[in-house]
DNA sequence: CGAACAATTGATCCTCATCAAACCTTGTGG
DNA sequence: CCACAAGGTTTGATGAGGATCAATTGTTCG
């Protein structure tokens, strides 16, 4: 089922677009599907196509050598991954792109929107507004965990996603639905302490966890841990 | 002592534009020369310059609430920094920069840039060019950080190094001239942990060091060491 | 020469990673 | 509908890796 082109201006980057635009992007576009777990792209693969999310959630990760995997980023629906191949000449992936739940998502090929690029400065020109906003989100959680203790990162990471992906819901609680494994591997740490660390906040009434899931009840008092002095 | 327009050719950015580009932008920019230690900005100031290096080294460091530092990029000859302004409207630095040695610079309004891009696609490819590559290193780092011990990450801190500004001496070992306090903030630990790593691997004759240097002696062993399994 | 700054080294302690075992939750198939 | 399997979570015990603090020893420069 293909999408309304107009929808695309979505995107962030696309939002400055001639809805002309939008219509040879989207007729450019290729669907694709995934289940939970199956991978767009590995980390290394020729970066051929750049995707946009349309339903579900992913995950951008790197592993290192002996298998540990750190998740770089979380994204959600809209938002553009994997689109460095667009800008470097026969680049890879430095980074894996897994879904977390089943998704759909339109996929670009990298040398369709580098010819764009050259022709359409507001493309380029938002293009670059993204890079800076990660480059500097990135920047930012590189020093948290070069300086900041595992309670504070877990606090940073959990606002982090309230304001990216936070659902209220009836009882005013924000939900998010990540597992363990997923908040420990954003927040630099392991699935055994990030569970540590939620089982003592739970205690204190500043959120409750479940499977798969943490409702957080008291979000002033996560931000007192996050910036306390 | 202006410079000769054309010497900006080895900015990156810079590296496409006509030599027209090249005089309006040396016309329209400040010479500005640092002492060792002193700030061309501070975190959190508004980004209106950026900068281009012309002589000497400076840092781009950030600093937590409780003061401690992390080194986020080395800047030397022709690099530029503070760029983020010239995307960004009303943009603030995200980190600060500070000379390591008595530097000159160039001064450019971001505003000015800023308008340049506008008319100017070659301009705004090459800056996204030298911005992923800037993500997938700090990504790398990032990775770095939460995964591999401390011995790894300095011996990759070097081998960066050695890349980026190494100069090779007289008897054939690379010359860094790097305190342990910066070798440590570019690699996420403290100057004691740095100073014993290095101890030991002087032990084994991979390195040999001195106050504000370090001397590779045995390059290929520090590869090891950075990649083994 | 002395002051300032960089580096080393030892002793101690704390935060977390690691491993193991048990427990919960959810979905599936007989 | 129950039993069981699979996967997620919790909790305890243990230990390692580094941070921290303090004291001492270089090194450089005015």
């Amino acid at each position: 089922m293909p999408i309304d082109p107009l929808q695309l201006r979505h995107v962030s980057v696309f939002q400055n677009a001639p809805d002309e635009d939008l219509k040879l992007i989207a007729q450019n576009a290729i669907h694709r599907s995934m289940e939970e777990g199956e991978f767009f792209f590995f980390q290394g693969d020729p970066a051929d196509y750049l995707y946009v999310l349309i339903s579900g959630r992913a995950k951008l990760t790197q592993i290192n050598s002996a298998g540990q995997q750190v998740n770089l980023r979380t994204i959600s629906e809209w938002q553009l991954f994997g689109a460095l191949g667009a800008v470097r000449e026969n680049a890879v992936y430095p980074a894996s792109a897994q879904a977390m739940e089943q998704c759909t998502a339109l996929a670009i090929e990298s040398t369709y929107l580098h010819e764009l690029i050259q022709t359409r400065p507001y493309l380029s020109f938002d293009l670059m507004k993204l890079m800076t906003g990660y480059i500097q989100e990135i920047q930012e959680r590189y020093r948290e965990l070069a300086t900041e203790k595992v309670e504070r990162r877990l606090a940073r990471t959990l606002l982090r996603l309230t304001a990216q992906m936070g659902v209220k819901n009836a009882d005013g609680g924000i939900e998010l639905t990540f597992t363990r494994q997923d908040l420990a591997e954003m927040s630099g740490t392991t699935l055994f302490t990030a569970s540590r660390v939620l089982s003592e906040w739970e205690k204190r009434g500043l959120v409750e966890s479940g499977r798969e899931r943490v409702v957080i009840r008291n979000p002033h008092e996560l931000v007192q841990i996050a910036e306390q002095e």
